[in-house]
DNA sequence: AGGAAGATCTACT
DNA sequence: GTAGATCTTCCTA
């Protein structure tokens, strides 16, 4: 499996985020590897973003954002844990949310995780996927970037039509698109 | 102690 | 499709 660099998060959050569309994220989890299509993401900077997590400067929970590239980034809201990869340009701050993904492999355990059977509502929410896939804050901090780690990004080849949104859920967001998408997708959180 | 949060579920129109 | 209740974590005071 082709796993993406450490330099492919080095980048713009934007850029980032619509190159994740069409990858694989696999989790690794005991003997079983549950893998999916990436089909949902956002793009959050730093300080000039109201909507980022990173907006009102560096605290416990956040120092990620500020740090090295291609590790995740975890936090809860109302319940659910949020899986974010660091990406960022250098010296700069950002983060891509993972918010769906098109179950390809580890399905049925995906559903007992879940505790639901239809296929299309597995993962297509960013506190779903991370339910489906057995994730939360102590994966906080692990790379994506190596085929040893329980969590990682690999290169997955298809072709597909992007679409992009204003982001979901966010209460103050920028003037800019910043949600990207795989159109027509039916693994999508709305 | 109080409140906000990048969501989800259910129950409707 | 929208509306409201509800959920836990972690921040601020």
């Amino acid at each position: 499996m082709e796993v993406l660099e450490r330099s492919f998060y080095e980048r713009d959050p934007k850029i980032v985020a619509t190159n994740l569309l069409g990858k694989k994220l696999v989790r690794r989890l005991n003997d079983t590897s549950l893998e999916g299509i990436i089909v949902e993401t956002e793009a959050y900077y730093g300080l000039e973003d109201p909507a980022s997590r990173a907006y009102k400067g560096r605290k416990n929970y956040n120092f990620a954002m500020w740090g090295e590239v291609g590790r995740l980034f975890i936090y809860n809201v109302h319940n659910n844990w949020l899986l974010n990869i660091v990406a960022h340009e250098v010296g700069k701050i950002g983060a891509v949310l993972i918010r769906a993904i098109e179950p390809l492999q580890g399905i049925e355990v995906m559903r007992q995780n879940r505790g639901v059977n239809d296929i299309f509502n597995l993962a297509n929410g960013p506190g779903k996927l991370t339910k489906a896939l057995k994730i939360d804050k102590s994966h906080y901090g692990f790379p994506v970037t190596s085929k040893d780690s329980e969590i990682f990004i690999a290169e997955y080849r298809i072709k597909f039509e992007m679409d992009c949104s204003y982001r979901i859920g966010v209460s103050k967001d920028l003037e800019e698109q910043l949600r990207f998408f795989i159109k027509g997708s039916r693994f999508l959180s709305r």
